[in-house]
DNA sequence: TTTTCCATGTAACTCGTTACATGATTTC
DNA sequence: GAAATCATGTAACGAGTTACATGGAAAA
């Protein structure tokens, strides 16, 4: 593929479970040109804009089957600004604190609502969406459950 | 507090929802300070080494009015690295792969007991370890759910 | 004809991390 | 006498983001 199309592909439906950026996409596409994971091809149809068509090296080939059972076999620990907040969350009038938490409640209820609204991905790919979609179904649960424990 | 003392707080029982260095600390609080949101003042007892206690300023004051507020107000996405493996878990041989599962299973069980062994915190620090706590177990079963219908 | 799409980048910057440095004091 | 604790930093680096730049073609 080349970069543009790489970067739609991801941003298409996966854009849910990633924060990719165009700029991100290209920078990430020279570093692996540069540790001679892939090369380039120039390649021009028609009066297109010329593109670069990406190919992987053995060597590309190589680090990502190593990549890969990394990524699959390790647990990542996650950290959550949002919970700096819940640490100090009672230093602050019980009602004001409510009335943050549902605005946070209605982020989050959005985000839930659009990943649920994306169409179904070819093999792999569903189960990160579907990861991050229990994910914040989770999140929804547990934050209904914080705001109605503090409402009592 | 000084620094130290500040960093050992967060460290002690705090280290499952943060993963806060010791240098790290310490250029935050320069930043803090820098900004004028804190001021340091020289202290020494005994022979010990001299150390800086902070106090907040009005500015700092403020500043952490408004960021309380913004981080229990907003909904932060979160991107999981591991979900990329997931993707392209159907590359692999299937009972490779669910080895590969295992081991991060393995690391996430490890995980959640460490921070089931954490004690007690004090008020809104409980909210913090809580979620956390509720997030890796969510975690754990949404992996075992995978693996049960990878083994199929 | 104006906007969006196709297609690519780069320079400057930010935020934080890593590795390293210091030195006294208390505990083992 | 060695190791850990107390207490503080800094210099160099790195990974990625932001803002900016370009320019033709197709769609509205």
């Amino acid at each position: 593929m080349h970069g543009y199309q790489l970067f739609d592909f991801i941003e298409r439906g996966l854009s849910s479970c990633t924060n990719l950026t165009k700029s991100t996409a290209y920078y990430l596409l020279k570093q692996m040109a540069d540790d001679g994971w892939i090369i380039e091809e120039q390649s021009q149809e028609g009066n297109r804009p010329p593109r670069k068509i990406y190919r992987l090296t053995p060597l590309g080939e190589n680090a990502y089957q190593h990549l890969l059972r990394e990524t699959l076999s390790a647990h990542t620990p996650q950290y959550f600004s949002g919970d700096t907040g819940l640490a100090f969350l009672d230093t602050i009038p019980r009602q004001e604190g409510l009335e943050l938490l549902q605005k946070r409640r209605a982020a989050l209820a959005a985000a839930l609502a659009e990943i649920e609204a994306t169409p179904t991905h070819p093999g792999g790919f569903q189960w990160a969406i579907q990861h991050q979609a229990s994910f914040l179904a989770h999140e929804l649960d547990w934050l209904d459950q914080l705001i109605r424990s503090l409402s009592e």
